[in-house]
DNA sequence: TAATTTTGTTAGAACACTCTAACTTATTAG
DNA sequence: CTAATAAGTTAGAGTGTTCTAACAAAATTA
């Protein structure tokens, strides 16, 4: 049984993996606020439990149980997002701190009520992936709205880093997962997008936005 | 703002504490399942938090801040406990060890929520009264099944001590709150009752079981 | 009352997790 | 290719929570 701690350095780990699956002591470090050398030495912790394979001044990389291990701590973080959501009526923005205590909570029946109640989710409150009970996770490669071009329409399918301040500023603006957003223009000078949507009919984003929110094409 | 354990030693206190608000060293010590020395210098810290009285080999007595934040507590526990039974489904015999963790989630609108979803319960599923939100609780003063009499008719309003084994052994005999009991006789030899109640013409309730469920008179 | 048992405290240590300071290895810039 | 910078490690310490061993006080028994 993993402690709190550790689950939240192996989620850390599990998300700042990107294609060949490194992570950096220093990326870890500043992405969980933890200096370095606590950092490694949970690292050379992990490593004696075989989540996680370390060499002295390589970068590091989750085993494949650290991968699944991982991957659980996330279902249960996203299951208790989309439960907090379309069960008990919070916003989309008040759920990640929650979720993020409530992801370590030790009780199988807990989380698998709230899968059942929530009819098998396949996609928590922000569009992201919820891993299967076997740690698997089937996720779409959506694109980034900053990568499509004028005329595009697409749906919006997810948000990327979901801070507070972010979700609140798409609230301002009823932008929400499954919309239909048409670009009407692209500025040349700092990407800055003109869009349209429902009675939106005129909206600039800027390129910060454009670059959190992924969408598929129609 | 109280830790984890702090939160379950106050909670401990609370519970231990009798009509003069006084516990013992070695109860506590006991009941948490910490060893005493360990119990000593947790009471130091809470005293220095002003949260427990505490003299050199007299007895414990939280202050009224540490009843407060103690009743605060178990507020949480028993509106989780509701909610895990009316909003999900769980038996009340399942909810104890989930509340157990959830009780120290750090999230007031989370738990405001829950109390609004439940419609602001004044008992748990185990007929205990949930603490308001400034930790006052008003209880009412039931009596033990096992301290009435052949002939009387009661109500079942709440169960004491409430473990899984006891709680199934309840569920097996269909035994619930807001039933309505007849005490048609009661051994002198060992105090066990024999009881009718719905479609229940006959159960032999032992003293143990009648000692752990609280009636109203009709 | 005196001996014994129970209750409570003190001292010292261990484990989990964190830090700063100092050092080493690797990467980047000139 | 060196010099400077960035990244990573080691050593040593601190906080929170727990333990065992030894001792002291209080309560109980004889
Ligand atoms: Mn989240
Ligand atoms: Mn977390
Ligand atoms: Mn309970
Ligand atoms: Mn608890």
């Amino acid at each position: 049984m993993n402690s709190l701690v550790e689950e939240n350095y192996l989620k850390a780990l599990f998300s700042l993996s990107n294609g060949d699956g490194e992570v950096n002591v220093n990326d870890l470090s500043k992405h969980l606020e933890i200096k370095m050398p606590t950092v490694t030495s949970m690292m050379k912790k992990l490593a004696a439990k075989k989540l996680v394979h370390y060499k002295s001044y390589k970068p590091l990389r989750l085993t494949a149980r650290g991968r699944k291990e991982a991957a659980l701590v996330i279902r249960k973080h996203r299951l208790t997002e989309m439960f907090l959501v379309e069960k008990m009526g919070f916003g989309w923005e008040q759920v990640h701190e929650i979720a993020e205590q409530i992801e370590h909570i030790k009780s199988p029946i807990f989380f698998s009520k709230m899968d059942e109640l929530l009819d098998y989710p396949k996609f928590d409150p922000h569009g992201s992936p919820i891993p299967d009970i076997n740690g698997k996770i089937t996720g779409k490669a959506y694109r980034k709205l900053s990568e499509c071009n004028e005329g595009d329409t697409v749906k919006m399918a997810a948000v990327i880093n979901t801070s507070d301040e972010f979700l609140k500023f798409l609230n301002s603006r009823e932008i929400h997962l499954g919309l239909k957003i048409k670009i009407n223009s692209v500025e040349p000078f700092d990407h800055t997008m003109v869009v349209s949507y429902e009675n939106h009919l005129s909206e600039s984003l800027s390129h910060m936005v454009c670059e959190r929110l992924l969408v598929e094409k129609e």
